[in-house]
DNA sequence: CAGGCTATTATTAGAAC
DNA sequence: CGTTCTAATAATAGCCT
Protein backbone atom coordinates (compact mmCIF):
# COMPACT_ATOMS: atom_id res chain seq x y z
CA UNK A 1 0.00 0.00 0.00
CA UNK A 2 2.73 2.11 0.65
CA UNK A 3 3.94 4.04 -2.45
CA UNK A 4 7.16 2.46 -2.75
CA UNK A 5 7.61 -0.73 -5.03
CA UNK A 6 6.32 -3.72 -3.07
CA UNK A 7 9.41 -5.66 -3.80
CA UNK A 8 12.37 -5.93 -5.92
CA UNK A 9 11.31 -9.50 -6.65
CA UNK A 10 13.58 -12.11 -6.94
CA UNK A 11 17.33 -11.44 -6.49
CA UNK A 12 20.26 -13.44 -7.43
CA UNK A 13 22.60 -14.53 -4.98
CA UNK A 14 26.28 -15.20 -4.67
CA UNK A 15 26.44 -19.41 -3.61
CA UNK A 16 28.41 -19.18 -0.87
CA UNK A 17 27.29 -20.11 2.64
CA UNK A 18 24.92 -17.42 3.89
CA UNK A 19 25.64 -14.73 6.07
CA UNK A 20 22.70 -13.78 7.63
CA UNK A 21 22.07 -16.02 9.83
CA UNK A 22 18.43 -15.34 9.68
CA UNK A 23 18.43 -15.39 6.01
CA UNK A 24 20.08 -19.02 6.12
CA UNK A 25 17.22 -20.32 7.96
CA UNK A 26 14.41 -19.19 5.69
CA UNK A 27 16.39 -19.96 2.83
CA UNK A 28 17.33 -23.54 4.73
CA UNK A 29 13.64 -24.43 4.85
CA UNK A 30 12.34 -22.94 1.38
CA UNK A 31 15.25 -25.18 -0.38
CA UNK A 32 14.62 -27.94 1.35
CA UNK A 33 11.05 -27.91 0.75
CA UNK A 34 11.79 -27.20 -2.96
CA UNK A 35 14.51 -30.04 -3.08
CA UNK A 36 12.33 -32.56 -1.67
CA UNK A 37 10.10 -31.96 -4.00
CA UNK A 38 11.92 -32.36 -6.81
CA UNK A 39 12.68 -35.64 -5.44
CA UNK A 40 9.47 -36.14 -5.20
CA UNK A 41 8.95 -35.15 -9.11
CA UNK A 42 11.55 -37.47 -10.06
CA UNK A 43 9.95 -40.53 -8.92
CA UNK A 44 6.69 -39.68 -10.31
CA UNK A 45 7.89 -38.71 -13.59
CA UNK A 46 10.47 -41.10 -13.98
CA UNK A 47 9.77 -44.28 -11.96
CA UNK A 48 12.92 -43.22 -10.35
CA UNK A 49 13.71 -44.74 -6.38
CA UNK A 50 15.36 -41.58 -4.58
CA UNK A 51 16.42 -41.92 -1.39
CA UNK A 52 17.45 -38.55 0.13
CA UNK A 53 18.61 -37.32 3.62
CA UNK A 54 19.18 -34.09 4.82
CA UNK A 55 20.67 -33.03 8.20
CA UNK A 56 20.24 -28.89 8.97
CA UNK A 57 22.54 -27.13 10.18
CA UNK A 58 21.19 -27.60 13.20
CA UNK A 59 21.50 -31.78 13.51
CA UNK A 60 17.59 -31.51 12.35
CA UNK A 61 17.15 -34.79 10.25
CA UNK A 62 14.86 -34.45 7.00
CA UNK A 63 14.44 -37.21 5.44
CA UNK A 64 12.76 -38.87 1.83
CA UNK A 65 12.51 -42.03 0.43
CA UNK A 66 11.07 -43.67 -2.68
CA UNK A 67 9.47 -46.49 -2.33
CA UNK A 68 11.26 -46.47 1.12
CA UNK A 69 14.86 -45.23 2.23
CA UNK A 70 15.69 -48.17 3.95
CA UNK A 71 15.30 -50.29 0.62
CA UNK A 72 17.02 -47.42 -1.30
CA UNK A 73 20.36 -47.00 1.33
CA UNK A 74 20.46 -50.66 1.15
CA UNK A 75 20.35 -51.36 -2.63
CA UNK A 76 23.20 -48.92 -2.53
CA UNK A 77 25.47 -50.18 0.24
CA UNK A 78 24.62 -53.71 -1.34
CA UNK A 79 27.92 -55.66 -1.53
CA UNK A 80 30.24 -58.33 0.46
CA UNK A 81 31.79 -57.66 3.08
CA UNK A 82 35.23 -59.18 2.53
CA UNK A 83 36.81 -61.70 4.72
CA UNK A 84 39.85 -60.96 7.55
CA UNK A 85 42.47 -62.82 7.06
CA UNK A 86 46.78 -61.62 8.18
CA UNK A 87 47.28 -61.45 4.50
CA UNK A 88 44.42 -59.28 3.64
CA UNK A 89 45.85 -57.03 6.81
CA UNK A 90 49.05 -56.73 5.65
CA UNK A 91 47.75 -56.17 1.89
CA UNK A 92 45.71 -53.53 3.38
CA UNK A 93 47.85 -51.88 5.22
CA UNK A 94 49.84 -51.04 2.43
CA UNK A 95 46.95 -49.87 0.35
CA UNK A 96 45.65 -47.48 2.74
CA UNK A 97 49.00 -46.34 3.00
CA UNK A 98 48.20 -45.75 -0.79
CA UNK A 99 45.07 -44.87 -0.82
CA UNK A 100 46.01 -42.20 1.55
CA UNK A 101 48.55 -40.76 -0.13
CA UNK A 102 46.32 -40.84 -3.54
CA UNK A 103 43.38 -38.69 -1.80
CA UNK A 104 45.55 -36.29 -0.71
CA UNK A 105 46.96 -35.57 -4.59
CA UNK A 106 43.66 -36.19 -5.74
CA UNK A 107 42.54 -33.45 -3.16
CA UNK A 108 45.17 -30.88 -4.52
CA UNK A 109 44.23 -31.66 -8.38
CA UNK A 110 40.44 -31.41 -7.19
CA UNK A 111 41.55 -27.92 -5.86
CA UNK A 112 43.69 -27.25 -8.53
CA UNK A 113 41.30 -27.96 -11.22
CA UNK A 114 38.61 -25.41 -9.49
CA UNK A 115 40.87 -22.83 -9.59
CA UNK A 116 41.11 -23.33 -13.30
CA UNK A 117 37.86 -23.80 -13.91
CA UNK A 118 37.21 -19.88 -11.88
CA UNK A 119 40.20 -18.85 -13.59
CA UNK A 120 38.15 -19.89 -17.21
CA UNK A 121 34.65 -18.44 -16.39
CA UNK A 122 36.72 -15.31 -14.94
CA UNK A 123 38.22 -15.38 -18.25
CA UNK A 124 35.91 -15.68 -20.16
CA UNK A 125 33.37 -13.17 -18.52
CA UNK A 126 36.60 -10.28 -18.28
CA UNK A 127 36.47 -10.91 -22.24
CA UNK A 128 33.21 -9.87 -22.55
CA UNK A 129 33.60 -6.84 -20.58
CA UNK A 130 37.03 -5.43 -21.64
CA UNK A 131 37.99 -6.90 -25.02
CA UNK A 132 41.15 -5.19 -25.14
CA UNK A 133 42.55 -5.66 -21.77
CA UNK A 134 44.18 -9.09 -20.70
CA UNK A 135 47.58 -8.01 -20.62
CA UNK A 136 47.50 -10.09 -17.73
CA UNK A 137 46.12 -13.31 -18.24
CA UNK A 138 49.24 -14.63 -19.93
CA UNK A 139 51.48 -14.46 -16.48
CA UNK A 140 48.06 -15.91 -14.66
CA UNK A 141 48.02 -18.83 -16.88
CA UNK A 142 51.46 -19.50 -16.59
CA UNK A 143 51.26 -19.53 -13.25
CA UNK A 144 48.58 -22.18 -13.28
CA UNK A 145 50.82 -23.85 -15.90
CA UNK A 146 53.40 -24.36 -13.41
CA UNK A 147 51.83 -25.66 -10.84
CA UNK A 148 50.25 -28.10 -13.04
CA UNK A 149 53.76 -29.65 -13.70
CA UNK A 150 54.40 -29.63 -10.02
CA UNK A 151 51.49 -31.97 -9.27
CA UNK A 152 52.32 -33.77 -12.84
CA UNK A 153 55.35 -35.06 -10.97
CA UNK A 154 53.68 -35.50 -7.60
CA UNK A 155 51.17 -38.09 -9.19
CA UNK A 156 53.92 -39.41 -11.57
CA UNK A 157 55.74 -40.24 -7.81
CA UNK A 158 52.53 -41.66 -6.42
CA UNK A 159 52.02 -43.43 -9.34
CA UNK A 160 55.35 -45.58 -8.73
CA UNK A 161 54.59 -45.84 -5.16
CA UNK A 162 51.77 -47.37 -5.96
CA UNK A 163 52.61 -49.53 -8.70
CA UNK A 164 55.90 -50.79 -6.36
CA UNK A 165 53.05 -51.88 -3.56
CA UNK A 166 50.98 -53.95 -6.13
CA UNK A 167 54.11 -55.80 -7.31
CA UNK A 168 54.89 -57.04 -3.45
CA UNK A 169 50.53 -57.59 -3.13
CA UNK A 170 50.52 -59.52 -6.20
CA UNK A 171 52.45 -62.06 -5.21
CA UNK A 172 50.36 -62.96 -1.89
CA UNK A 173 47.17 -62.05 -3.68
CA UNK A 174 44.66 -64.57 -5.07
CA UNK A 175 43.73 -63.31 -7.93
CA UNK A 176 40.33 -64.97 -9.36
CA UNK A 177 38.73 -62.74 -10.70
CA UNK A 178 38.80 -59.29 -12.59
CA UNK A 179 36.10 -56.64 -12.20
CA UNK A 180 35.11 -54.54 -14.29
CA UNK A 181 36.62 -51.40 -13.53
CA UNK A 182 34.54 -48.77 -15.23
CA UNK A 183 36.97 -45.53 -15.94
CA UNK A 184 35.04 -44.69 -18.85
CA UNK A 185 33.36 -41.63 -19.34
CA UNK A 186 29.90 -40.07 -20.85
CA UNK A 187 27.27 -38.16 -19.27
CA UNK A 188 23.80 -39.73 -18.55
CA UNK A 189 23.53 -42.48 -20.88
CA UNK A 190 20.50 -44.45 -21.78
CA UNK A 191 20.63 -48.05 -22.13
CA UNK A 192 17.53 -50.54 -22.52
CA UNK A 193 15.97 -49.77 -20.01
CA UNK A 194 13.66 -51.94 -18.51
CA UNK A 195 11.09 -50.99 -16.16
CA UNK A 196 10.37 -52.00 -12.35
CA UNK A 197 6.79 -52.18 -11.54
CA UNK A 198 7.51 -50.25 -8.52
CA UNK A 199 4.67 -49.14 -6.38
CA UNK A 200 4.44 -45.30 -6.54
CA UNK A 201 3.74 -44.71 -2.99
CA UNK A 202 5.82 -42.15 -1.51
CA UNK A 203 6.91 -41.48 1.97
CA UNK A 204 8.47 -38.90 3.68
CA UNK A 205 9.07 -38.84 7.50
CA UNK A 206 10.98 -37.63 10.52
CA UNK A 207 14.57 -39.38 10.60
CA UNK A 208 14.71 -41.00 14.43
CA UNK A 209 15.05 -44.17 15.09
CA UNK A 210 18.24 -46.54 13.72
CA UNK A 211 19.78 -49.34 14.20
CA UNK A 212 22.94 -51.34 13.84
CA UNK A 213 25.94 -49.02 13.38
CA UNK A 214 28.79 -49.83 10.97
CA UNK A 215 27.43 -52.82 8.78
CA UNK A 216 26.41 -50.28 6.10
CA UNK A 217 29.99 -48.46 5.61
CA UNK A 218 31.11 -51.21 3.44
CA UNK A 219 29.80 -50.13 -0.12
CA UNK A 220 32.65 -49.60 -2.39
CA UNK A 221 31.01 -48.58 -5.79
CA UNK A 222 28.25 -46.11 -7.17
CA UNK A 223 29.83 -42.97 -8.36
CA UNK A 224 28.85 -40.11 -6.63
CA UNK A 225 29.29 -36.94 -6.76
CA UNK A 226 30.99 -35.17 -4.83
CA UNK A 227 29.86 -33.63 -1.78
CA UNK A 228 29.71 -29.72 -1.14
CA UNK A 229 28.73 -28.83 -4.78
CA UNK A 230 32.68 -28.11 -5.51
CA UNK A 231 33.52 -26.76 -2.62
CA UNK A 232 35.92 -28.53 -1.10
CA UNK A 233 37.46 -31.76 -0.80
CA UNK A 234 36.01 -33.85 1.84
CA UNK A 235 38.72 -35.67 4.31
CA UNK A 236 38.63 -39.06 5.59
CA UNK A 237 40.02 -41.06 8.33
CA UNK B 1 15.00 -22.19 -41.20
CA UNK B 2 11.20 -22.57 -41.62
CA UNK B 3 8.93 -19.87 -41.20
CA UNK B 4 7.15 -22.05 -38.31
CA UNK B 5 7.54 -20.75 -34.53
CA UNK B 6 10.77 -22.78 -33.66
CA UNK B 7 9.38 -23.48 -30.35
CA UNK B 8 6.44 -23.67 -28.16
CA UNK B 9 8.69 -23.16 -25.12
CA UNK B 10 8.31 -25.18 -22.28
CA UNK B 11 4.79 -26.70 -21.60
CA UNK B 12 3.72 -27.51 -18.46
CA UNK B 13 3.39 -31.62 -17.69
CA UNK B 14 1.00 -33.90 -15.22
CA UNK B 15 2.56 -35.08 -12.31
CA UNK B 16 2.57 -38.92 -13.61
CA UNK B 17 5.01 -41.30 -14.87
CA UNK B 18 5.46 -40.13 -18.48
CA UNK B 19 4.37 -42.65 -21.09
CA UNK B 20 6.95 -41.79 -23.83
CA UNK B 21 10.45 -43.83 -23.17
CA UNK B 22 12.48 -41.48 -24.83
CA UNK B 23 11.02 -38.41 -23.03
CA UNK B 24 11.07 -40.06 -19.72
CA UNK B 25 14.59 -40.97 -20.40
CA UNK B 26 15.77 -37.25 -21.27
CA UNK B 27 13.92 -36.02 -18.78
CA UNK B 28 15.11 -38.23 -15.97
CA UNK B 29 18.66 -37.14 -17.00
CA UNK B 30 17.59 -33.63 -17.13
CA UNK B 31 15.64 -33.06 -13.51
CA UNK B 32 18.19 -35.48 -11.92
CA UNK B 33 20.78 -33.40 -12.63
CA UNK B 34 18.87 -30.05 -11.33
CA UNK B 35 18.45 -32.80 -8.39
CA UNK B 36 21.64 -32.51 -7.55
CA UNK B 37 22.44 -29.28 -7.99
CA UNK B 38 19.77 -28.09 -5.84
CA UNK B 39 21.29 -30.41 -2.98
CA UNK B 40 24.58 -29.16 -3.64
CA UNK B 41 23.48 -25.50 -3.38
CA UNK B 42 21.24 -26.23 -0.22
CA UNK B 43 24.93 -27.66 1.29
CA UNK B 44 26.37 -24.94 -0.41
CA UNK B 45 24.55 -21.92 0.89
CA UNK B 46 23.10 -23.38 3.81
CA UNK B 47 25.73 -25.46 4.97
CA UNK B 48 23.65 -28.72 5.38
CA UNK B 49 24.46 -32.28 4.92
CA UNK B 50 22.76 -34.35 2.52
CA UNK B 51 22.76 -37.92 1.52
CA UNK B 52 21.31 -38.39 -2.19
CA UNK B 53 20.80 -41.99 -3.90
CA UNK B 54 18.69 -41.94 -6.92
CA UNK B 55 18.11 -45.11 -8.78
CA UNK B 56 17.11 -45.14 -12.68
CA UNK B 57 14.15 -46.88 -13.55
CA UNK B 58 17.23 -48.74 -15.78
CA UNK B 59 18.55 -49.62 -12.42
CA UNK B 60 21.93 -46.99 -12.85
CA UNK B 61 22.72 -45.26 -9.33
CA UNK B 62 23.93 -41.64 -8.59
CA UNK B 63 24.81 -40.52 -5.49
CA UNK B 64 25.76 -37.20 -3.78
CA UNK B 65 26.87 -36.65 -0.19
CA UNK B 66 28.18 -33.64 1.81
CA UNK B 67 30.24 -33.78 3.38
CA UNK B 68 30.38 -37.79 2.53
CA UNK B 69 27.65 -39.48 1.55
CA UNK B 70 28.03 -42.83 3.57
CA UNK B 71 29.09 -39.98 6.21
CA UNK B 72 25.44 -38.60 6.40
CA UNK B 73 24.15 -42.94 5.74
CA UNK B 74 25.74 -43.40 8.61
CA UNK B 75 23.90 -40.72 10.87
CA UNK B 76 20.97 -41.54 9.60
CA UNK B 77 20.99 -45.26 10.12
CA UNK B 78 22.72 -44.62 13.43
CA UNK B 79 24.56 -42.09 15.64
CA UNK B 80 26.73 -44.79 17.62
CA UNK B 81 30.12 -44.70 15.90
CA UNK B 82 31.96 -48.13 15.60
CA UNK B 83 32.76 -48.98 19.06
CA UNK B 84 32.61 -52.68 19.03
CA UNK B 85 34.92 -54.94 19.07
CA UNK B 86 35.69 -55.35 14.99
CA UNK B 87 38.25 -52.82 15.28
CA UNK B 88 39.03 -54.95 11.53
CA UNK B 89 36.00 -54.22 10.26
CA UNK B 90 35.75 -50.25 10.97
CA UNK B 91 39.18 -50.18 9.23
CA UNK B 92 37.63 -51.77 6.13
CA UNK B 93 34.77 -50.04 6.35
CA UNK B 94 36.92 -47.09 5.95
CA UNK B 95 39.29 -48.58 3.44
CA UNK B 96 36.25 -48.78 1.30
CA UNK B 97 34.75 -45.72 1.74
CA UNK B 98 38.35 -44.43 1.06
CA UNK B 99 38.55 -45.58 -2.10
CA UNK B 100 34.80 -44.86 -2.69
CA UNK B 101 35.76 -41.42 -2.25
CA UNK B 102 38.72 -41.12 -4.50
CA UNK B 103 36.53 -42.73 -7.03
CA UNK B 104 34.33 -39.49 -6.10
CA UNK B 105 37.06 -37.00 -6.24
CA UNK B 106 38.23 -38.59 -9.96
CA UNK B 107 34.60 -38.26 -11.18
CA UNK B 108 34.55 -34.98 -10.01
CA UNK B 109 37.61 -34.25 -11.70
CA UNK B 110 36.21 -35.44 -14.97
CA UNK B 111 33.56 -33.19 -14.60
CA UNK B 112 35.59 -29.72 -14.38
CA UNK B 113 37.31 -31.35 -16.76
CA UNK B 114 34.69 -31.20 -18.97
CA UNK B 115 33.61 -27.98 -18.06
CA UNK B 116 36.77 -26.86 -18.80
CA UNK B 117 36.68 -27.95 -22.05
CA UNK B 118 33.84 -26.48 -23.38
CA UNK B 119 35.32 -23.35 -21.79
CA UNK B 120 37.94 -23.99 -24.25
CA UNK B 121 35.87 -24.60 -26.79
CA UNK B 122 33.90 -21.34 -26.15
CA UNK B 123 37.25 -19.52 -26.09
CA UNK B 124 38.44 -21.33 -28.94
CA UNK B 125 35.29 -20.31 -31.47
CA UNK B 126 35.79 -16.84 -30.11
CA UNK B 127 38.98 -16.28 -31.16
CA UNK B 128 37.96 -16.72 -34.24
CA UNK B 129 36.35 -14.06 -34.03
CA UNK B 130 38.86 -11.39 -32.46
CA UNK B 131 42.07 -13.47 -34.14
CA UNK B 132 44.07 -10.53 -33.36
CA UNK B 133 43.13 -9.58 -29.62
CA UNK B 134 43.60 -13.28 -28.53
CA UNK B 135 46.43 -14.92 -29.94
CA UNK B 136 47.64 -15.34 -26.67
CA UNK B 137 44.64 -17.18 -25.67
CA UNK B 138 44.54 -20.24 -27.94
CA UNK B 139 47.92 -21.61 -27.20
CA UNK B 140 47.96 -20.64 -23.64
CA UNK B 141 44.16 -22.40 -22.80
CA UNK B 142 45.27 -25.35 -25.08
CA UNK B 143 48.32 -26.30 -23.22
CA UNK B 144 46.34 -26.08 -20.15
CA UNK B 145 44.05 -28.49 -22.11
CA UNK B 146 46.89 -30.97 -22.56
CA UNK B 147 48.02 -30.89 -18.76
CA UNK B 148 44.59 -31.57 -17.31
CA UNK B 149 44.05 -34.27 -19.88
CA UNK B 150 47.64 -35.77 -18.72
CA UNK B 151 46.21 -35.96 -14.98
CA UNK B 152 43.35 -37.47 -16.21
CA UNK B 153 45.12 -39.87 -17.78
CA UNK B 154 47.81 -40.14 -15.07
CA UNK B 155 44.91 -40.50 -12.21
CA UNK B 156 42.97 -42.84 -14.41
CA UNK B 157 45.66 -45.36 -14.03
CA UNK B 158 46.75 -44.78 -10.52
CA UNK B 159 43.50 -45.80 -10.15
CA UNK B 160 43.64 -49.09 -12.08
CA UNK B 161 46.53 -49.92 -9.49
CA UNK B 162 44.70 -49.57 -6.68
CA UNK B 163 41.37 -51.59 -8.32
CA UNK B 164 43.73 -53.89 -8.87
CA UNK B 165 44.74 -54.52 -4.72
CA UNK B 166 40.83 -53.95 -4.13
CA UNK B 167 40.00 -57.07 -6.67
CA UNK B 168 42.62 -58.69 -4.66
CA UNK B 169 40.84 -58.22 -1.53
CA UNK B 170 37.58 -58.29 -1.96
CA UNK B 171 37.76 -61.63 -4.59
CA UNK B 172 38.73 -63.42 -1.64
CA UNK B 173 35.43 -63.74 -0.36
CA UNK B 174 32.92 -63.58 -2.98
CA UNK B 175 33.63 -65.41 -6.36
CA UNK B 176 30.62 -64.54 -7.85
CA UNK B 177 30.67 -60.94 -7.40
CA UNK B 178 31.20 -58.09 -9.39
CA UNK B 179 32.98 -54.91 -8.96
CA UNK B 180 30.57 -52.15 -9.10
CA UNK B 181 33.31 -49.17 -9.23
CA UNK B 182 32.88 -46.12 -11.86
CA UNK B 183 34.80 -44.12 -12.56
CA UNK B 184 34.51 -41.40 -14.89
CA UNK B 185 32.00 -38.87 -16.96
CA UNK B 186 31.96 -36.41 -18.96
CA UNK B 187 32.21 -36.37 -22.96
CA UNK B 188 35.47 -36.31 -22.34
CA UNK B 189 36.19 -39.24 -24.83
CA UNK B 190 38.77 -41.92 -24.78
CA UNK B 191 40.18 -43.93 -21.23
CA UNK B 192 42.29 -46.31 -23.22
CA UNK B 193 41.82 -48.33 -19.51
CA UNK B 194 40.02 -51.51 -19.87
CA UNK B 195 37.22 -52.02 -22.74
CA UNK B 196 34.22 -51.57 -20.86
CA UNK B 197 31.85 -54.05 -21.53
CA UNK B 198 29.40 -51.45 -22.81
CA UNK B 199 30.40 -49.86 -26.25
CA UNK B 200 28.55 -46.90 -25.05
CA UNK B 201 29.65 -44.65 -23.24
CA UNK B 202 28.47 -45.15 -19.07
CA UNK B 203 28.84 -42.72 -16.89
CA UNK B 204 27.52 -44.44 -13.65
CA UNK B 205 27.95 -48.07 -13.68
CA UNK B 206 24.36 -50.15 -13.57
CA UNK B 207 23.84 -51.32 -10.32
CA UNK B 208 22.94 -54.56 -11.13
CA UNK B 209 24.48 -56.60 -8.81
CA UNK B 210 23.25 -56.17 -5.52
CA UNK B 211 24.21 -59.54 -3.89
CA UNK B 212 20.85 -60.03 -2.27
CA UNK B 213 18.74 -57.54 -1.02
CA UNK B 214 17.19 -59.25 1.69
CA UNK B 215 20.34 -60.56 2.65
CA UNK B 216 21.30 -56.25 3.64
CA UNK B 217 17.80 -55.46 4.71
CA UNK B 218 17.41 -57.44 8.38
CA UNK B 219 21.16 -55.92 9.17
CA UNK B 220 19.34 -52.50 9.29
CA UNK B 221 16.19 -53.93 9.72
CA UNK B 222 12.96 -51.92 8.43
CA UNK B 223 12.83 -49.43 10.95
CA UNK B 224 9.35 -48.20 12.51
CA UNK B 225 9.95 -45.72 10.53
CA UNK B 226 6.75 -44.47 9.29
CA UNK B 227 5.82 -43.84 5.77
CA UNK B 228 3.20 -41.60 4.54
CA UNK B 229 3.67 -38.07 3.41
CA UNK B 230 5.12 -35.42 5.26
CA UNK B 231 8.60 -35.21 5.92
CA UNK B 232 9.52 -33.19 9.44
CA UNK B 233 12.57 -32.61 11.44
CA UNK B 234 13.32 -34.65 14.19
CA UNK B 235 15.74 -34.59 16.61
CA UNK B 236 18.22 -37.71 17.08
CA UNK B 237 21.71 -37.13 18.99
C1' DC C 1 8.80 -19.02 12.43
C1' DA C 2 5.36 -20.45 8.92
C1' DG C 3 2.53 -18.42 5.31
C1' DG C 4 1.72 -14.83 1.33
C1' DC C 5 3.42 -11.56 -2.35
C1' DT C 6 5.75 -10.07 -6.30
C1' DA C 7 9.54 -9.33 -9.36
C1' DT C 8 13.21 -11.93 -11.09
C1' DT C 9 16.05 -15.66 -11.78
C1' DA C 10 16.33 -20.64 -12.61
C1' DT C 11 14.82 -24.73 -14.63
C1' DT C 12 13.26 -27.30 -18.25
C1' DA C 13 9.66 -29.39 -22.09
C1' DG C 14 9.95 -29.57 -26.86
C1' DA C 15 12.17 -29.26 -30.90
C1' DA C 16 16.12 -28.53 -33.65
C1' DC C 17 21.20 -29.58 -34.15
C1' DC D 1 22.85 -39.91 -28.55
C1' DG D 2 24.23 -35.73 -26.40
C1' DT D 3 23.74 -30.46 -27.13
C1' DT D 4 21.70 -26.30 -27.87
C1' DC D 5 17.89 -22.96 -28.36
C1' DT D 6 13.53 -20.92 -26.93
C1' DA D 7 9.61 -19.99 -24.77
C1' DA D 8 7.06 -21.06 -20.70
C1' DT D 9 6.66 -22.79 -16.27
C1' DA D 10 8.68 -23.26 -11.66
C1' DA D 11 11.26 -21.80 -7.87
C1' DT D 12 12.49 -18.16 -4.72
C1' DA D 13 15.05 -13.74 -2.46
C1' DG D 14 13.49 -9.99 -0.14
C1' DC D 15 9.62 -8.16 2.27
C1' DC D 16 5.38 -8.39 4.85
C1' DT D 17 1.69 -10.14 7.56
Amino acid sequence: MSSERKSRGRQKIEMKKMSNESNLQVTFSKRRSGLFKKASELCTLCGADVALVVFSPGEKVFSFGQPNIDTVIDRYLSRVPPQNNGTMQFIEAHRNANVCELNTQLTQINQLLDMEKKRAEELSHLRKATEAQFWWAGPVDGMNMAQLEFFKKALEETKKVVAHHADRLVIQGAPTQTFPFFVGNGSSSNMPLHHQPNPSQTQMFPAQFFQNPMLQSHLFGSNNMRGGGGYGPSRFF
